[in-house]
DNA sequence: CGATCGTTTGAGTTTGATCAAATGTGGTGG
DNA sequence: CCACCACATTTGATCAAACTCAAACGATCG
């Protein structure tokens, strides 16, 4: 990871531009190379969780901030009795447990949906980061408040959408987001989710997620196999679930570039 | 406001104790004298809104951070539809708008539910805080981590919860934040809304909210009447909610004091 | 004292859940 | 390479939670 420095002589603006935290984070703001090189040097310990595995417990206090490098996480809480929500999923470059900074305790649980490596940022080195980098606080700031605004949208999905709109608007949102780390091909990508787990985000039982499913693939919308999603009519995908990329907050930051 | 100074002299701990962000803060930390005085000079441009009127709208640039001071406000977002639902609700001490602070612009809408009054801090102080008081800089960044706690945890009401569960649930959570700034009298608080806006918060018909609240109500867990709650059986009301307090996030903190 | 808004009740419908079984599919060990 | 196992997907049939529509009833207020 520390050898990515060495491309400073030939490149000076791409230090650190393949670590994933650096990368979202320069969806909001132009990180000095100082900056940049911080973050990558800060990320110790990779470690590696495989399909199913918990990343963060709920009631853990947290030893450091944990962040998604390669693979695909998800956040979810269950219920005394069994049931399941999936409250988020995480791709690289996303930020596991910064509440925990803060707030002390989990109050939910992180797990690996593949097989995942995950970064751990020391605590220390946030409180540094928050003392000598006022940029890169913002930024790192702005990060979880754009995981708020899509859990604000979450809601609106749930409390008011039907099982087409839900899903639909799903597909879309993982497709806006993958676009933006450079994880869509053509009009496809990498979704690795059992239908029961469609179903646990999207508040649906597993046989109507399959129903669901079938009536989007039949009318040409989507597909979805292998862990591959598919798009075939992004537009039309949109207005079916009512979907405005505005939440997302990708735009005048990103732009100026 | 600045009045409240004049009783640093009578009690030094008492400095803007009586400022609901002050109040709420020192759930998190013990704020400094300095820290607090800070707080209640910044808090400039008090105004009134109606029962309905909308305090930030949707796409608005803000031109500082927003602070209900008193009275009942609701975040909330519209489909093209009209499809309405509401995603938090906010008592005095809590912020409206610090995402636009750093994402610009706002991706829902925040209306009055009640006569409210709402305190305007401007962007420049908020700045001012980042740079001067780190403590209280913690301190905001905490109060918009549990606005996101609270958030995941209805994600979990909207999802996975039936109809009785979910108004339970939210009952309980109510009780707890009202109860945290002193609004429980007995066993009441009050809940301006109308069985509609229930509706719309839990995404239930208004019809439904009307019969599952009249079950609630002959159960004897609750009872709900000229914006009044009441709750009669708090164990047996979180007990049918699956209402466990720990992603309040009181607790560690304030057992301190 | 209408007018308006909110609550309540009734009847019928729909969406999505549940239960159960059949059909893929991918991986593992013999 | 095949047999088998564990899981995931698919289909069918039935059921229930919650919605819609419509109308009546109650408050509150100029």
């Amino acid at each position: 990871m520390a050898s990515q420095t060495g491309a400073l002589q030939a490149d000076p603006s791409s230090v650190g531009s393949r670590h994933p935290l650096v990368r979202k984070l320069s969806n909001f703001t132009v990180l000095s190379a100082e900056e940049r090189e911080a973050v990558v040097n800060a990320t110790a310990r990779i470690s590696d969780f495989n399909a199913g595995d918990d990343i963060v417990e709920r009631g853990d206090l947290t030893g450091g901030v944990r962040l998604v490098i390669e693979g695909f996480a998800y956040r979810y809480k269950l219920l005394e009795d069994g049931r399941r929500q999936i409250l988020a999923y995480l791709v690289p470059g996303d930020l596991c447990d910064l509440h925990v900074f803060l707030l002390k305790r989990m109050d939910h649980s992180i797990a690996a949906m593949t097989r995942t490596k995950v970064g751990i940022i020391s605590q220390s080195s946030v409180l540094a980061f928050t003392e000598k980098y006022p940029n890169l606080t913002r930024a790192l700031w702005w990060a979880t408040l754009l995981d708020e605004a899509i859990t604000r949208e979450w809601i609106v999905n749930l409390g008011q959408r039907t099982a087409y709109e839900r899903m639909a608007h799903l597909f879309c949102e993982l497709f806006y987001r993958m676009r933006a780390i450079g994880q869509v091909e053509g009009n496809s990508y990498s979704l690795p989710l059992t239908q029961t787990a469609l179903g646990d985000t999207l508040g649906l039982s597993n046989v109507h997620v399959n129903r669901t499913l079938q009536d989007l693939r039949s009318q040409g919308l989507v597909s979805f196999k292998g862990g591959v999603l598919t798009v075939h009519d992004l537009p039309a995908l949109e207005q079916l679930g009512f979907f405005s990329a505005d939440y997302l907050h990708f735009g005048a930051e990103t732009q100026r570039k």
